[in-house]
RNA sequence: CGCGGGGUAGAGCAGCCAGGCAGCUCGUUGGGCUCAUAACCCAAAGGUCGUAGGUUCAAAUCCUUCCCCCGCAACCA
C-alpha cells in the first residue's frame, strides 16, 4: 500500500469556478479513485485560495468583509466539487485556522535558514486608498510607446514595465495618482536554490508534462530571481514573531501551496493517521494538477520553499500541467461573456458526461476547445450509443432470453487478454496524466465488443444453439464488468451502477471474472440521450 | 528577433522526440443487421500534413525562412 498525495491547485476565492477549472481539475479525480483502486492510501487534496488584493478590493465594493467572500465562494466550490463526483480527502480553505497556524510555523523555520532576508525596496501606495498597490492595480502611460498600459506590461509594444516607471500612473480602484514609498519585505533568496532546483528538475522532469517541463526548463535556463514572501496587506496570513502585528502580511504565494501540507495533515490527525507518512517517506508518491498558469508555482516556488525548510518535506514528484480550456473558439472571459460556469453545466447534464468529455480532451500540448456541439456528439456518439448501448444492448438480451442468469463458463482467451493489456495500458496513462489516450484505450475494447456481438449474432444463436448463445453472452457481460470497473474512475456514477447491476461492488484494480453464476440485477438504460436544440435553447447566450 | 506551444479530411484530434504506405473519432454517402436508447456492423468519398527552401534512397516527422493562432513574461492567484 503506496502513500499516494494528490494536489489540485487551490481555485482563488474571487469568482465561481468555469469550465477551465473543471478541465484542468478531473484528471486528479480520476487519478485519486484510480490509485484507490489499487489499494493505495490515497490523500487528494485541494481547497480556497482565500487571501490577496482581488478579494479585498472586491469586498470593499461590496461593503462586506473579505472573510465574507471568500467563505461564501469557498461554500459554492465545495458544492460544484460535489456534484462533480470529487472524491477529496480535504477541501480546505487558507482562512482556516490551522492552515495559519501551519503556515505561520513553516515560515518561522525558514526565517531561521539563510534562504531568508530582508530587503528595502520602493513601492507604488495609494494615499487615498491606504494601501500599497500591486502592479496591476496601476494604470498609466507606456513609457516607450505612449499608450495606455498596466503596471505590469503594455499590450501594444510588448515591453515588460516597471510600475513606476509608467507615464501619469492612477491607482486602478480609485483614479487618484500613487507615490512610491519605502518598504521593507522579506525575500526568498531563490539563486541561492538555483543548483538544488535543477538537481530535482533532472530528477523528476520525465513524469511531468510536457510543458511543465518547457516552461521550467526556461525559468532555469534564465537563472532564478529572488522572490519577495511578504507584501504589505490587510488580507493575509499575518507574520509570526516579533512582525506578528506589523502591516506585513505572508505573500500569497508563499503560503497557499502550503495548503498541500496543512490539508493533508488536518485529514490525517481527523483520520487516525500519521501525516508524516505522506510527507517524510521517500516512498510517497506525489502528483500535482493544475493549469498551465500555475506551473512556475509548482516546479519552482513550492519546491524551493520546501528545500529551504529545514524538514526535508517530500517534494513533487510527477507534476501534470493542462493547457487551458477555450469556449466556442475564445478564450474564457466573463467581459466577452464566455465564461460558462460549472454549475451551469452541472445544472444540465449527469457529472459523468462533464467527466468525461474533459477527461477525453484536456491535453498537455494545446487548448482545448469547449463547443456545445461537440459536447452533445461526443457524449450521444462515444459514450451512449457506444457504451451505454453496448451495455443495455447485452443486459437486455440477457434478461428477455435467459431471464437475466447465465452460467459460468470458460473465459475466452483472446477476450481476456485483451481486457488484462487494456488494464495494463490504462494505467500507465492515467498516472502519466494522459486520461484521453487512457479512455481511448478503454473504448478500443468498447468496439472490438460491439463488433464481436455482431459477429456472433446471439439473436440467430439463441435459436439454433442456445447452448453457445449462453456461452456467448457470458464473454459479453464479463466484458462489461472489467468496462464498468476500468471506468470507475472516469465515469463513477454510471459505472457504480452497472457494477451494482453484476452484483459487484469490490472496486479493485485488474481483471475481474465471475466465479458463480450470474444474475443481473433490475436495470435500465444508464444515461438519456441529450437533445441538441434543446441543449441550444438553454445555452442561447452561449452561441455566436 | 523576449520565451514556450500550436497550424494534419467538413469538425475535433493522434502521429513528430527515435524519418519508412497519412491515421482516429464525429459528420457525409451506400449497404447490412433487428439484441439494443434512430442504437450496432461493413464499405466508400473526402487531406499538395500553414508557407518557402534544405538534408536524405525516403520528410507530417530532422534543419532553416516566413505567415497565422494561443499562452507566458515571475506583483493574477
Amino acid at each position: 500500500m503506496k502513500k499516494i498525495l494528490i494536489g489540485l491547485s487551490w481555485p482563488y476565492a474571487n469568482g465561481e469556478l468555469h469550465i477551465g477549472h473543471v478541465g484542468s481539475s478531473v484528471p486528479a479525480d480520476v487519478l485519486a479513485r484510480f490509485h484507490r483502486q489499487c489499494g493505495d492510501d490515497v490523500c487528494f487534496v485541494s481547497g480556497s485560495d482565500c487571501y490577496g488584493t482581488p478579494i479585498s478590493i472586491q469586498a470593499q465594493s461590496m461593503h462586506v468583509s473579505p472573510v465574507e467572500i471568500s467563505n461564501m465562494y469557498h461554500e459554492k466550490f465545495v458544492d460544484i466539487f460535489k456534484k462533480l463526483d470529487f472524491s477529496f480527502e480535504n477541501f480546505f480553505k487558507t482562512t482556516d485556522e490551522r492552515h495559519i497556524n501551519f503556515s505561520q510555523n513553516f515560515h518561522k523555520e525558514l526565517s531561521k535558514t539563510n534562504y531568508i532576508y530582508n530587503k528595502k525596496t520602493m513601492q507604488l501606495h495609494c494615499n487615498n486608498c491606504h494601501r500599497f498597490l500591486p502592479d496591476r492595480y496601476v494604470e498609466g502611460l507606456c513609457p516607450f510607446c505612449k499608450k495606455p498600459a498596466k503596471g505590469d506590461s503594455c499590450e501594444y509594444c510588448g515591453k515588460i514595465l516597471e510600475a513606476e516607471n509608467l507615464l501619469n500612473p492612477k491607482c486602478k480602484i480609485c483614479n487618484s495618482e500613487p507615490v512610491l514609498k519605502a518598504t521593507e519585505q522579506i525575500y526568498l533568496d531563490l539563486p541561492q536554490l538555483q543548483l538544488q532546483l535543477e538537481n530535482f528538475y533532472d530528477k523528476r522532469k520525465d513524469t511531468w508534462s510536457q510543458n511543465a517541463q518547457g516552461m521550467t526548463n526556461r525559468y532555469l535556463t534564465e537563472g532564478l530571481r529572488e522572490r519577495p514572501i511578504t507584501r504589505n496587506l490587510d488580507w493575509g496570513v499575518p507574520l509570526f514573531g516579533e512582525n506578528e502585528n506589523s502591516e506585513k502580511r505572508i505573500y500569497n504565494w508563499a503560503e497557499n501551496v502550503l495548503g498541500y501540507l496543512s490539508g493533508c495533515k488536518v485529514y490525517c490527525d481527523n483520520n487516525g493517521k500519521n501525516w508524516l507518512d505522506f510527507w517524510k517517506n521517500k516512498n510517497a508518491k506525489h502528483y500535482y494538477v493544475h493549469a498551465k498558469d500555475n506551473i512556475p508555482f509548482h516546479t519552482i516556488i513550492f519546491p524551493g520553499l520546501l528545500l529551504a525548510n529545514p524538514n526535508e518535506y517530500h517534494l513533487p514528484d510527477t507534476v501534470l500541467s493542462y493547457e487551458y480550456v477555450t469556449m466556442e473558439g475564445e478564450k474564457i472571459s466573463k467581459s466577452k461573456g464566455t465564461a460558462l460556469t460549472a454549475r451551469e453545466l452541472l445544472e444540465e447534464f449527469n457529472a459523468d458526461f462533464v467527466r468525461y468529455y474533459f477527461a477525453k480532451n484536456i491535453n498537455d500540448k494545446k487548448d482545448t476547445n469547449f463547443s456545445f456541439t461537440d459536447f452533445v456528439t461526443s457524449i450521444n456518439g462515444e459514450l451512449i450509443n457506444n457504451f451505454a448501448n453496448f451495455v443495455n444492448r447485452t443486459l437486455s438480451f440477457v434478461k428477455n432470453k435467459f431471464n437475466g442468469e447465465v452460467k459460468v463458463y470458460e473465459n475466452n482467451v483472446e477476450t481476456m487478454e485483451l481486457i488484462r493489456s487494456a488494464y495494463e495500458k490504462v494505467a500507465t496513462n492515467i498516472q502519466q496524466g494522459k486520461t484521453s489516450t487512457a479512455l481511448k484505450n478503454i473504448f478500443e475494447l468498447v468496439s472490438y465488443a460491439n463488433k464481436k456481438f455482431d459477429a456472433n449474432a446471439p439473436w440467430q444463436t439463441i435459436k439454433t444453439d442456445p447452448e453457445l448463445c449462453e456461452k456467448q453472452c457470458f464473454e459479453f457481460v464479463t466484458i462489461i464488468l472489467n468496462l464498468a470497473n476500468m471506468l470507475l474512475p472516469f465515469i463513477p456514477n454510471g459505472a457504480c451502477k452497472i457494477l451494482e447491476w453484476m452484483g459487484d461492488i469490490k472496486n479493485e484494480w485488474g481483471v475481474k471474472t465471475f466465479k458463480n453464476n450470474v444474475k443481473l440485477g433490475d436495470f435500465c438504460p444508464l444515461y438519456q440521450r441529450l437533445d441538441m436544440e434543446n441543449v441550444k435553447l438553454k445555452f442561447k447566450n452561449y452561441f455566436k
